[in-house]
DNA sequence: CGTCTGAAGGTTATATTATAACATTACAAT
DNA sequence: ATTGTAATGTTATAATATAACCTTCAGACG
């Protein structure tokens, strides 16, 4: 039983077209940086690309290696540079728990990033809950803390993998 | 102004008997080991005490330059293997945003660490506020996910960092 | 058009974090 | 004493990330 009845969808269906979502995420990005005055260049565009090549995170030293295999070899610094750029500007998020980098789905509004991870599929859903936000300000506004950053990373089975016995693996 | 009036204590006093804090915790860990058959052997025992060694999260590597210096000088794995015991045990929490361990202040309930980490003095304070814990579940429930850890790092400064300027650093 | 400037990217080296693989030792049960 | 297993030691290396310095390129401005 992999169906999630009457559950908002927040994990891409396994059918769905990824081409889809990154060339949006790509015209989303050459708006967003155009309206910035950022310079999305061909190698942060190429970086943001591979980095929305799934829908599981992606490490740096992936993205590496794809940009070797799409004949546009790099160093480590390179890639660094640009997911810093990418992060500076909203349009990717980091998965401290993964070493690993995800796209941003709504970069024209700032937010903290809250995630759920799944185990068997690798992919990662951003979801951003106003319940979980307004616990987690109200939780450190009791104790007087100032919160500048949140690390929100939930990992488990997303519903289609559940009962199929995962927990291994990464999905592509 | 470094009060925090009203505020339930949850990072510790500037002017607190931290040898109290790594005795305790030392102690709790033979009682919890010794009931559970576990072996808290001298070399888990001394990683233990480093990881308490200040309310800030210790990295890997610091601990074992510390055990150098105390001579008892280790490699890495030595440490990585005390750290796993540590950590399944549940008497250290792993924090991820710092690649870095913190003593776990009740670990007899297994629970999900929350913690408000510090930026001014590198605190990390636990907290596992019924709220939060409450909003997640029902979020991830909402969307048919099944939470099996969870990593919630909330990152800024303590009642008692705030407004002193402060940012870097990484008080002992 | 030229040139100047600052940002982006290239290059090399290295730091930091973590684990694989295999050998040895210590412990506790018989 | 013997033996089986858990713990630790040892060596090497994998995986992640950044420092430092140099070159190139794109756009601003005269």
């Amino acid at each position: 039983m992999a169906g999630k009845s009457n559950a908002r969808a927040v994990f891409a269906a396994a059918d769905h077209d990824h081409d889809h979502c990154i060339d949006s995420a790509l015209d989303a990005a050459s708006g967003l940086c155009a309206r910035r005055g950022a310079r999305l260049t061909a190698q942060r565009r190429r970086v943001l690309a591979l980095v929305w090549r799934s829908h599981a995170p992606q490490g740096a030293y992936a993205i590496l290696a794809t940009l070797h295999r799409d004949g546009h070899p790099a160093a480590p610094p390179t890639v660094y540079r640009a997911l810093d750029f990418l992060l500076a500007q909203g349009l990717i998020h980091r998965i401290e728990s993964l070493n690993a980098f995800v796209g941003c789905p709504t970069p024209d509004t700032p937010h903290p990033g809250h995630f759920l991870i799944c185990d068997g599929c690798g992919a990662a859903a951003e979801v951003n809950d106003r319940r979980i936000g307004a616990a987690i300000r109200r939780s450190a506004g009791d104790v007087g803390f100032r919160i500048e950053r949140q690390t929100i990373e939930l990992r488990g089975l997303c519903p289609e993998c559940q009962g199929t016995g995962q927990e291994p693996a990464h999905g592509d």
